[in-house]
DNA sequence: CGACAACGGTTCATATCTGAACTAATGCTC
DNA sequence: GAGCATTAGTTCAGATATGAACCGTTGTCG
């Protein structure tokens, strides 16, 4: 589980496309932005990667531990909006890994619980501190200034 | 064709790891930051969807229109920044789609050469149409002084 | 020239993701 | 209470990626 192929490359794709662009401007900075999102997220996954986590593993682990009880996975798959065949087979992959386990729920026999092992709980407190570590480093690249401006640049692209 | 599932839902991801932020700076910017970047690629790939392409796809169709001449598929894994086998398998989809040949190239039996089809050449205006659009409709979401802030935040932070 | 490294492509296993079935359980509604 | 829609989870097919292993081909060098 040390290898977690699938990590974006596709800065690359973006300047591929980025390259036709006519004028310096309206493509080119959707591009650089996209493009920047990736070396982004490259370098949180690439701190998580001695962990042995992902970012969507992480992202699972970091909910469990969030609610301190066990939780139905649709619950899983609404926090995280993503469709529920998706948490499936995380859930698969993490169990594999031994940092959750599947429950039945007393409740209602439709429903499955997932819940943190203790070696989860453990991943879980690892990559929490490797990803805050690696936010860090990277905020810190930014004025003061500038990271004002990105939020409400932010703001704007996403209203 | 005309269904590309695989289109990054990550934003969800994040929000989810964000929500653990102890203060609304460093993780928070970083996420929302990823996730800003998820929304302009889904509303992208929203945008080229009627064209029956992917970002992935008009990328090779857009290098290879490009070049003006069929290129060897290293070429085209270079020029990505991806891995060859990646091609391999994009190519297969786009072949299989009609948009893109295979041929052998006479100096090297080793290589591939890979050319666009007529049907490849109109799917690649069509998507490059469709895609300066919505790049246009995104960029116009910002302010003048927005634009260039955030050309230089992305700058200070892919340093 | 013949061994061997380097290159080009494919294949395979695997990780993420989506969306369309499908099944079992639950909840409504008449 | 039987019938039916809804909900939960899984399964399957397929898109997009990586990286390792493999096989021809090419090129280099002693």
């Amino acid at each position: 589980m040390a290898d977690r192929p699938g990590v974006s490359h596709n800065e690359a794709v973006r300047k591929r496309l980025r390259k036709g662009a006519r004028r310096p401007t309206a493509d080119s900075l959707v591009f650089s932005f996209l493009s920047a999102a990736d070396v982004v997220e490259a370098r949180l996954e690439a701190a998580l990667s001695p962990t042995g986590l992902s970012l969507a593993k992480l992202a699972v682990l970091h909910f469990l531990a969030d609610a301190k009880e066990a939780l139905p996975l649709s619950d899983l798959a609404a926090r995280q909006h993503c469709v529920r065949s998706n948490i499936t087979q995380l859930m698969d992959r993490l169990e594999k890994d031994g940092l959750v386990r599947r429950r039945a729920d007393p409740d209602d026999r439709r429903s499955v619980l997932a819940e943190l092992t203790p070696a989860g709980e453990q991943a879980h407190a690892k990559g929490v501190r490797a990803l805050a570590d690696a936010q860090r480093a990277i905020v810190k690249a930014l004025k003061a200034g500038e990271a004002t401006s990105l939020q409400n640049a932010l703001t704007a692209l996403t209203s």
